[in-house]
Parts: structure tokens; sequence; C-alpha cells
DNA sequence: TCCGGACCTCAACCGCTGGTCGAGGGTTGA
DNA sequence: TCAACCCTCGACCAGCGGTTGAGGTCCGGA
């Protein structure tokens, strides 16, 4: 879980996240044994004050405000969420996901529950689902169905349809496909690493070229 | 002078003030005496660093960086509260570049530079310039250069090397290629808020594909 | 001409923020 | 059983944004 974050944010660390727990940022849930459990609205969060943090250099005091005061239903006064995906398209709150408290491959929805908690309406879904972006595993869908269909959405408001976007499968595809190659079909963390490693890539692939 | 100021921003001393020319961040002239003599521009330049500090909570640093900006004419920046952050040759949305502190298009390193700051060998350089996954601009490189650079290095420890890294570029084209067809080869945030979401897209797949 | 007060420089010091590190110990999965 | 995680808690740390103080200069007024 740390990975995913990674991904995007390089110089995140447990200690960090740690840190921001014990400032009162983000209130992981506990397993039995004690260990944080983030769920995807935690995930969520730290993705605004890690991004609040780096593009507006906005103290941590200032983003506990905020989130503070994103909690009780306003906005903040700077600026909005510097990143905050839920907030476009669908339900403003994101009903879904925070009840199950749990990530990524724990979360088991049904295809109505993914489609609320995406915002999505029901003919955007089944185009997902017949171009392979998202995909059930026998009868359920996990957390990252919905980041894909909310992303998904946020791509449509620029004409951008799902069948635009199967080569992003397929590149997907292509480099799992790689990863487990390497690590002969094992599931670690040394997994997770050579993911983040992948997404990283290409984010900097894509900058790079954007930028040309 | 001073009374000037403090009119505004109540906690200003005469040592606050002596602290920023040492930062760099005024320059006034001197009497013949050595006395600071602060003319109506480096007070007006005080009143931006001040409210930039209290309003918007920027660092010195950073409000450094804007005025260098200004000073260079890419602002007229006449009275008024600072300009937002996200006007100015500030960080774009997308990750990646964070851990050098410098972004993309502003950087621009030597081959040597690059080298040593990726810290990866020659050889492994030249394959990744021969794969078209680090390409100079005219004669120089990018801060993306170094990221993907980095990258590349720790995929190589897992014995992953960069001829199997083309797929990568490949997607990342053809990404670009979509969202400039799409943003009729504009550049502006709508674009850098396309690619964030390309970027997100694909780290989910990645992670659903691989979580199955 | 001498005094007090405002200014100068330079180095040392300081408090706060945003973390990291390590010791000591529990949990998990192969 | 063992490696590789995770946990807490307290110590520690670096950098930022200044402040303080020692030692000296400048200037206006009695």
């Amino acid at each position: 879980m740390l990975r995913i974050l990674q991904a995007e944010f390089a110089d995140v660390t447990i200690s960090k996240l740690r840190f921001l727990e014990a400032e009162g940022l983000v209130a992981p849930a506990r397993t039995a044994s004690g260990y944080r459990k983030f769920s995807a609205a935690d995930i969520e969060r730290l993705r605004y004050v890690l991004s609040a943090q780096r593009d507006q250099y906005l103290p941590l005091r200032v983003i506990k405000e905020h989130l503070g005061a994103m909690d009780r239903g306003l906005r903040p006064a700077i600026g909005g969420p510097p990143v905050a995906p839920s907030d476009l398209p669908g339900p403003p709150e994101l009903p879904g996901a925070e009840e199950f408290g749990v990530y990524g491959t724990e979360l088991k929805l049904t295809r109505e529950e993914l489609r609320v908690a995406a915002g999505i309406s029901p003919e955007l879904l089944d185009e997902l689902e017949s171009h392979h972006l998202v995909v059930a595993r026998g009868n359920h869908y996990d957390g990252d169905a919905i980041l894909v269909a909310k992303t998904a959405a946020e791509f449509a408001q620029y004409g951008i349809e799902p069948r635009h976007l199967r080569p992003f499968r397929t590149a997907a595809d292509r480099e799992v496909g790689l990863i487990e190659q390497v690590m002969s079909h094992r599931r670690d963390d040394k997994t997770q690493e050579l993911a983040a490693l992948a997404v990283r890539l290409h984010a900097a692939l894509v900058r790079s070229r954007l930028t040309r």
C-alpha cells in the first residue's frame, strides 16, 4: 500500500506516514494485531496532504486545518484541493469506499456499488467492461476498479472515451507481464516495488514527452 | 521607512529586514556611510515578500524564485496579491520530479551532469539513449531524464535492461499523442491535468492486473 | 567635544517544523 | 524456525526563519 503512494510521491516513507498519523492528519484503522490498515479514503487523504505540501508548500498545520474544514463539509480557503479526484463527477463523498474500510484488493464491491462509488452511468460502466478496463473477479470488483472508473469518467469530460483508453490496458498488461516474468510469478513486496518503478518510469516518460 | 511596512505587517523588524537582505530577497542601496536606504521599489518588493509569506505560506526559497522570475520579466507584479502558484513556472501536477527540487523543463544538464546526477554508468546511459528512453534536446537533458535514468538503474538491479523498457516509451508516446490530439496541441494546465489522469489510470491498471 | 541613540557587521544562538533512527518487541508466511 | 515485515516510544537531527549580543561607526544636539 505504501507503494501506491510511492509511485506518485517518491519520498514518502513509512516513518513519514507514522508521523502524519501522530500529527493527526490521517487516522488509519488497525488490524487486530495493531498494523495500520489504510482505506481508499485514507489514501485519498494522504494524496491530498502530500500534494498540498509539494505543490503549494503548505505547512502541515494549515493542511490539517483544511482537512478539518473539508471534514465539516466546507471548502478550504486557499485554492481547492490540489488533487481531489473524488469531488469532480459523481457523489461528493464517495459513500462506498469508506464503509468498507479496506484497500485495493480486499475491497469487494457489487457492480452497482462500484457504479455508485465511481459516480458513473451504467452505460459508461458497460463500455469500460467491454474494453476490459474494468474487470470483475467472480461477482465482485476491487478498489482499483473505482479508481479506474473515476479516472475514465474524468477523461470522458475531455471527450476521451473508453475505447481510446484501450492502449492503457494493453500497456499495463505488458508491464505486468514483464514484472511477473522477472519475479517468476512470486507475489511479494519486491513485486510491489517493481510495479512502483514501472509506474514512476511511465510518469517520467509521459512528462518528458509532453514538455518537449 | 520601516514604519511604512510595520503599519501593514505587524511583525517586521529591522533584524528581519537584514535577514531578508542576507538571503538575497531584497538589495537596498546604501548611504555613503553604509546605512540601508530603502527605495519605493524595495518597499514594494518587501511588501510582496511579506504578504506571500503571510498569506500563502510560501517558503522564502520559493518567494525568491518568484522574484527572480519577475525580475527576468516573466510577470509584471505591480502591487496586488502574489500570483497564484499555478500561474508561475512552478511544479506541474505530475508526479516524479519532486526529489530533484527542479522540474523537467527548467533544468538543462549536460550529458555528464545527467550521468552523475542519476548515478549510472556511461554504458547504461548509452543504452538508454539508443532505445530513446532518454533523449537530448539540443545538447541538454532535462530533469525527467534524471528520473528516467535512475528508475532504469533500479530496474537493472532486477535484471531488467533498457531494451525491456522500450514498451514503456511506446506507451508514453501513444498517451501523449492522445492527449495532444484532444488538446489540439495546446500546452496549458488542462494538458497537465490530462497527463495526470493518464498516469493515474496507468497506475490503477497496473495495480489491478498485478493483484489479480 | 562629548554624549546618546540609531545604525552597521558578524557570529552565535534559538525555537519550531518535519521528519529519521534505533532499541526493543510482536506478527506473518514460507 | 526464520526472514521480513510491522509496532511503539523516545532520542535525535537538519533546515528555516529569524533573534541576540559583542564590538564598532555615524550623527544630531547641548
